[in-house]
DNA sequence: TTGACCACGTA
DNA sequence: CGTACGTGGTCAAC
């Protein structure tokens, strides 16, 4: 039994369907997609624009993916955010404001943005929503209003703020004028010097976007009462008032502030009174960052309480009661913004604490009944990156070794700690500390990768612009006027290390970010879901009957991704699975 | 109310 | 004088 609405939404998929095909769209090729909810949708190709009414946009795009899974072609991925809400979910799409961030760096992406940067135009001349734009949509400058696209080559003000969705039509011409602007997209990546990579790195962010928008919607399984227990233990149990906090805030103070005489004035969360508390123990910090106190845990038991006092203050704070109450939902899912590249080497952001979350506040992060956690790290993934993009036949060869490190200590004659830390001294830009006899040798045995490094390093103190090996550009920023020798030196120094940094840790995150959506497209059908991605760690949420299956899928995405990164099969990555039911139970 | 700085969690 | 991110605290300038 189906009802009327089924099968007019139905209907009309298979009208649109037709439509396509006569059209000539191709399965999986580009097809431009708007949508507003209650409304309709436009869908836009190469000569092919249709704009379509209807209550249930989602349910003609799960019609058209179903039969021709095309690649979406969409300003962002508020797009796949709508259609997930709808319970729609696609394969693969052309993100628009991915391969913007990719092709012209920084995090800014709105549409506005994108054309203007297509078209050389300059974002400070993009125009402003305002008085004179209302009047626009008259078509007062003589040019069609309809038409998204002014003749200066900017998008209209009123069509950005929101006029693309007025009405069914304007969905259309918006359709068209994401389709113009992905075949620009297309056609630019098609002309840079890496171009195959670049277009590689180009759908690879795309899907990252879709997983940006499951992740976010799906969420990561928390047990709500074992997160409870967890900050209970720490900070106490939940206040009912606002007199109640108040108490017990004050004696967490009282456990610091009892280990000195007449201090009831002295504020803890205020950084230059603590900095006076330990001087009147006898301690004299320039700050007073856990890190330097911990060498005078000993010196004055202040010291110890206050360390612990800051640990329970970070729960209270940050990951405390209210965290739980604003970003874990009734059914046990901590969910938080996602972003699929920052504004920097581009890896991946997320808020609500995912990606910050206190080891401590792991144990609660647990698998629903019947499912377990498939999770896995990239092992040494910076410096195997580094052999990969560089090219160094040298220093790819000490990557078929599951520690690396250990073939570079031999080389070098030196002990493996200091390898590792020579190596990562390199590759951050770290000048302080014993690394700079071992650097000196590192240079002799790796010269292809140091001087990769060294490269990137001078691009930055001159301020000129780098691309990963992938093709995101990093922009630098130019020294500011009016500083004296020293603080010029001070920023260029500064842009050395950053971009000496960013090539790898940005090469790193396309080589995660393109495993990652891998594993998204094959362990969909074994009923997994990628619940978070952490820099070079996957947590995937499994039926435990398909856990095994899914860990291989896993490293076998890893040599595909790898492959479809860098065909370079001279350089070897390597993942360290396992297989649980609370994430604390993971790590070693 | 906003922005700077500090501090600290993660990789 | 390793980089990057998000968060929450205080303080000073609005």
């Amino acid at each position: 039994m189906r009802n009327l609405e089924e099968v007019t939404s139905d209907h009309l998929g298979a009208q649109v369907l037709a439509d396509l095909r006569a059209a000539g769209i191709e399965r999986g090729g580009p097809l431009a997609l708007t949508l507003r909810a209650g409304i309709g949708l436009g869908l836009a190709a190469a000569g092919f624009e249709q704009a379509i009414a209807t209550v249930d946009p989602a349910s003609v795009v799960r019609t058209v993916e179903a039969a021709l899974r095309p690649r979406w072609v969409t300003w962002s991925n508020d797009t796949a955010k709508a259609l997930i809400a709808d319970g729609v979910r696609v394969a693969t799409c052309w993100d628009i404001a991915a391969v913007h961030r990719l092709l012209f760096g920084g995090w800014r992406a709105d549409p506005a943005r994108v054309v203007a940067g297509l078209h050389g135009l300059a974002s400070s001349s993009i125009p402003a929503m305002g008085q004179m734009n209302l009047l626009d949509i008259a078509g007062d400058d003589g040019a069609d209003a309809d038409d998204p696209v002014r003749p200066d080559g900017h998008l209209r003000p009123e069509w950005v703020a929101g006029g693309w969705a007025a009405d069914v039509t304007r969905l259309g011409r918006w359709a068209s004028a994401a389709f113009a602007t992905f075949e620009q997209q297309r056609d630019r990546l098609a002309r840079s010097d890496t171009a195959a990579r670049a277009a590689a790195t180009a759908r690879s962010e795309s899907a990252v976007e879709l997983l940006c928008a499951e992740l976010e919607a799906d969420g990561l399984p928390i047990d709500i009462a074992v997160a409870e227990a967890t900050i209970t233990a720490s900070v106490g149990p939940r206040t009912t008032s606002e007199s109640s906090a108040e108490a017990a805030r004050a004696e967490r103070d009282a456990a610091v502030l009892r280990h000195l005489p007449a201090s009831n004035d002295i504020d803890l969360r205020n950084p230059a009174h603590v900095k006076s508390l330990l001087n009147r123990a006898g301690v004299d910090v320039p700050d007073t960052r856990a890190w330097r106190l911990e060498p005078f845990r000993a010196a004055h038991p202040v010291v110890d309480a206050l360390l612990t006092w800051r640990k329970a203050e970070r729960i209270a704070t940050t990951y405390g009661y209210s965290w739980l109450d604003e970003h874990v939902g009734r059914d046990g899912r901590l969910r938080g913004a996602w972003s699929g590249s920052d504004g920097a080497a581009g890896r991946m952001t997320a808020q609500a604490g995912l990606h910050n979350l206190p080891a401590d506040m792991r144990v609660a992060v647990v698998a629903e009944p019947g499912y377990v956690f498939v999770r896995a790290d990239l092992g040494q993934i910076e410096p195997r990156v580094l052999a990969a993009i560089s090219y160094d036949r040298q220093f790819a060869a000490a990557t078929q070794e599951d520690d690396m490190y250990a073939p570079v200590a031999a080389r070098l004659g030196v002990d493996r700690p200091v390898a590792k830390i020579a190596v990562l001294a390199a590759m951050y830009g770290q000048t302080s500390g014993a690394a700079g006899q071992a650097l000196r040798g590192l240079e002799a045995a790796y010269p292809v990768a140091m001087g990769y490094l060294r490269d990137a390093d001078e691009s930055g103190r001159a301020g000129r612009d780098l691309r990963t090996y992938g093709g995101r550009l990093i922009r630098m920023w130019p020294t500011p006027d009016h500083l004296d020798d020293r603080e010029q030196r001070a920023v260029a120094n500064g842009r050395g290390r950053y971009g000496r940094n960013a090539v790898v840790q940005g090469a790193a995150a396309e080589l995660f970010k393109s495993w990652a959506v891998t594993v998204r497209a094959r362990t969909i059908e074994h009923g997994a879901r990628v619940v978070l991605c952490l820099h070079d760690e996957l947590l995937v949420h499994a039926p435990a009957e398909s856990a095994a299956v899914v860990a291989a899928v896993l490293d076998d995405c890893l040599q595909e991704a790898a492959w479809r990164w860098a065909p370079d099969r001279s350089v070897r990555f390597v993942a360290d699975t396992s297989i649980v039911e609370r994430w604390s139970d993971a790590k070693a």
